[in-house]
DNA sequence: ATAGTTGCAAACTTTTTGCAGTGCC
DNA sequence: GGCACTGCAAAAAGTTTGCAACTAT
């Protein structure tokens, strides 16, 4: 069995929950994907395996991954939440191009730094962050540079802002 | 007229829109908030100030404000978006005391600084950023340390992770 | 045998949309 | 007077919950 599901497995026991063919299945799914998958992505890729899972079962153990730290959940700013395998993995934060959607992985170790720095100083104890820099990938620089209409994505409020101010890049979040 | 109402004014001249009674309360209750608040918060501090609008009008011009530069979106990981004006304000970030929900505004030209630098080696054209930090403000570390339960708060997938997995502060979003 | 689990459907929450009536310019 | 705007109610969308029927242990 994988670490994570051995991971799991000990997660569960530590709390009297059990390993069933629904919850063993679900993380072989997402572990077996190149990240980033929501609970209905998930729910078809199973069928699709053959197994199945109703939506809520799937939203459930999500949860449980997540609090188990085998899973981190990101908002993408579209009103949905994608899952990540974090075990063995670096911790990395997200660039979103708001023109198709592309999600670009990206470490900063000094960034990090200088977050805690920050906390520090406002003595605040950090526990988890959460960076993304929305904004055009290479290649839709490239294709929309006259001046394309940004395709409807992220925005907790919406399609992203026709007219950025001024400034700096200002955190205009999901 | 504020600044704010000018430039509001100007945004909707330039689309011939119109000013309307609802959209100038709105503003000015908006303005005159210290931060942070939801639709639903508007809705009732309007009616409390004697005007009144529909949630769907308070939304629909809360679109127009963000997207005229005039306010900013917030998602702080609840579920709710929360909007703060930000004409005349410094950019800054925030982060989020999952105890008791408090925001603590930080600014950090370095990290935006690295932020670019991360973009540009991306080769990606950033238009804005997020960055939250989550944890626990001096208050509720004071107050909680033994080991009370996190208050249900942010979180696309519901509550804070009760287990906080290993490694450095992990990137773990709304 | 005993709890924990699952599936299904109903419930929820926040935000969006359709439409008929209203009010800026 | 035209066309934008508002309110209301219905619709969306994603996620959660209640419950009776299962199933790990």
């Amino acid at each position: 069995m994988s670490r994570a599901g051995a991971e799991f497995e000990a997660f569960l026991r530590r709390r009297g929950l059990r390993m069933t063919r629904q919850r063993r299945a679900i993380l072989e799914e997402i572990l077996g994907s190149r990240s980033h998958l929501t609970a209905d992505h998930l729910e078809e890729r199973l069928r699709r395996a053959g197994e199945r899972a109703a939506k809520a079962t799937v939203y459930r153990t999500l949860a449980m991954l997540v609090e188990g730290g085998l899973l981190e959940a990101h908002d993408f700013g579209g009103g949905t939440t994608y899952y990540e395998p974090i075990l063995d993995r670096d911790h990395h934060d997200h660039m979103v191009c708001i023109g198709c959607g592309r999600i670009t992985e990206f470490r900063s170790p000094a960034i990090e730094e200088l977050q805690d720095e920050q906390a520090r100083s406002h003595r605040f104890t950090p526990v988890t962050h959460s960076l993304k820099i929305f904004g055009y990938c290479a290649r839709c620089v490239r294709r929309r540079s006259p001046g394309t209409p940004p395709r409807r994505l992220p925005g907790p409020a919406g399609p992203v802002p026709a007219s950025q101010p001024s400034g700096p890049i200002r955190g205009r979040p999901r």
